[in-house]
DNA sequence: AGCTTACAATAAAACGTTTCACCAGAGTTT
DNA sequence: AAACTCTGGTGAAACGTTTTATTGTAAGCT
């Protein structure tokens, strides 16, 4: 019976006995219309329960309060959480936000990235796949895009991160004055920058201990394989560090599964610090990164991207923190108790970073 | 210089020699044009970076491959997962998504749904906040709705849940076999569907067992405060039996803490399982929930509905599977060892299923 | 009273697409 | 050869908005 259709600006116009200039007008609080019209403007758009149209106004108005979010996995917590905090900067500075994760694939990248184009966004916030990135934004794409968290291999973007490699070396630091004499250091894959970054800021921060890295690929049963081979030949290294979130989980589980325990057998420590390192008996020694901050600032920063600030692209590194727990004791297996090496805020770094 | 504007149909049409119309059906497949043609039409497109705008596309053709997305909060690694889930299998089916979280807020949830409605999506896929989500679906929107892992206080809706009476209860039975005389358990709010069902599954399913109930609110530090109240309070009931995955976390932490062992000074088990479950020792036996087939199977009722199947709302319930872990052995501090019970497939119930 | 100003409301154009009706030309049937 | 039917292509209308230019009316000046 009653026309099922969702309602129009023109059906709202007709309702209030307006033209459809007026209830647009009202709509987006041009001050030129009377309290008498806006009265019944309103009342209308509330009875018929009407919404604008986006596409429509964006199509027209041309002014797109829209930005694309690409993150490589949903399901990574550290990246959930970006996303959840990006979510609610942009909806307090009144943009929407369309989000997609490209499931740690290249390819599957590319093709959300021409997709989302479609979107016409107003800019872009991009946790890249890998340091290809610059090859697969598409052509003829014109606005500001902020990356995250990784670095990419071509010059020439906005860019925000930690300081992967001190907060690496500060641990390595830490083990080494712990007194473990060799240290094994595994990641998912060097050709992601942060893990490389995270190794090479190990490499650099050692004094005596020997370091060796087991690369372990992503999602990569032969990888996994590789790493129990390591854990059940002997002698073992002193200590585990483990430089993501995918390749801890992995690591831990496959010391439990093999009867290695923490820290009888080996010392562990990991970058990115969850929830349950603190809940496992002893906790874990990690690395805890700004992630909150992280999105803070890239929305800050592509923020003023898309309200014109020009200027040469910018790299941020935030400090994480280091959070010593049970898992690394003084070495010869002498209990060091829970030192709380943390609790030190935040804080960005005024000076550029320069990695080499 | 360079007119720096994202290409247009139009910049495309001029290019190749021909007609926007003529683009148009090249780019949407139509059989009514020449090889030739489609050629010049696709090197065009190519050289220029054309993607097409889907705002416009879709205000003309009125086909709106888009359906939103409403979860509690996306930092919850049960949701997080849902959503990724949902976001390929859309793809697969060529939809967009638009995914927004509510913060936990019912209000913001509300905000959200308005918002999203201006997108004009063909259909939604909410995991409500509370039950009275029907009072927050906007008046004038026709597009199907469909609800999951939360039941709303109001029918008339499509449902996708689990069966968390009887999977609560089964872990109540457990418990009770293994020879515990009294447990307690701890929810977030009974406001929330599922934390109620899973309450009365418990109710319903001990025998010799005396229950218990604690309200903690979700994010609440009152609530926090009362748990560690109840938990320095003697006698310690024998078992604690946690209903969701906020709960847990708190919980376990308080525990450790307060300096309670699992299972010396109590067993625990919760409802949710994630992945640390699996790491910390004892294991800690958990309801692990089809999270993945909950997506998919919402993702088929949403398909089929916008694809014009009419009908009486639908309410499937998904099973749930059980892990027994060492975090509740044999109650008089007999050890029980690791008995795996689940392992089972999930599988979906084909009886309607009716709580009362 | 005339003549300007100021204001409130509107008609119509425009945004980038898709779709519909139409057209020219070539082939096919009488 | 006239009358059809295809075939591959196009111009123009339409989608739901916002914006610009225009109109009509009332008030403020001489």
């Amino acid at each position: 019976m009653s026309k099922s259709r969702t309602p129009s600006i023109k059906m709202v116009a007709e309702r209030a006995g307006v033209s459809v200039a007026t209830v647009s007008n009202v709509l987006n609080g041009k001050p030129t219309v009377s309290a008498d019209f806006a009265r019944r403007v309103n009342d209308a758009v509330r009875e018929l329960g009407y919404v604008v149209d986006l596409g429509a106004s964006r199509l027209r108005s041309r002014k797109t309060q829209l930005v694309g979010v690409v993150v490589p996995d949903l399901t990574n917590p550290m990246f959930a959480s970006f996303v959840s905090t990006l979510e609610h900067l942009a909806r307090l500075d009144d943009y929407d936000l369309v989000v997609v994760s490209a499931r740690n694939d290249a390819e599957e990248e590319a093709d959300r990235l021409r997709k989302i184009r479609a979107w016409r966004p107003a800019g872009l916030i991009v946790i890249p796949c890998d340091g290809a990135f610059a090859e697969r934004l598409p052509t003829g794409f014109f606005a500001p895009v902020v990356l995250a968290d990784r670095i990419p291999d071509a010059a020439g973007f906005d860019l925000i991160a930690v300081d992967n490699g001190p907060a690496a070396g500060a641990i390595a630091a830490h083990l080494d004055g712990q007194g473990y004499r060799d240290c094994m250091v595994v990641g998912s894959s060097l050709s992601i920058s942060n893990v490389r970054e995270r190794w090479e800021g190990v490499r650099a921060a050692v004094k005596r201990m020997h370091v060796e890295m087991l690369e372990i690929g992503i999602d990569d049963a032969n990888g996994a394989q590789r790493l129990e081979e390591r854990l059940r030949r002997r002698p073992l290294p002193g200590a585990l560090f483990s430089l993501d979130h995918g390749t801890t989980l992995l690591t831990y589980r496959t010391m439990a599964e093999i009867g290695l325990s923490v820290p009888e057998d080996l010392a562990f420590a990991s970058f990115d610090d969850m929830e349950w390192m603190q809940l496992v008996a002893p906790g874990i020694t990690a690395v805890r990164q700004p992630i909150e901050e992280m999105a803070e600032q890239a929305w800050a920063l592509l923020l003023r991207r898309m309200t014109g600030s020009a200027g040469k692209p910018v790299t941020r590194r935030l400090r994480c923190a280091v959070e010593i727990r049970g898992s690394t004791p003084r070495s010869p297996l002498e209990e060091a108790g829970n030192v709380k090496l943390g609790g030190k805020k935040w804080k960005l770094q005024d000076e550029p970073y320069s990695p080499e």
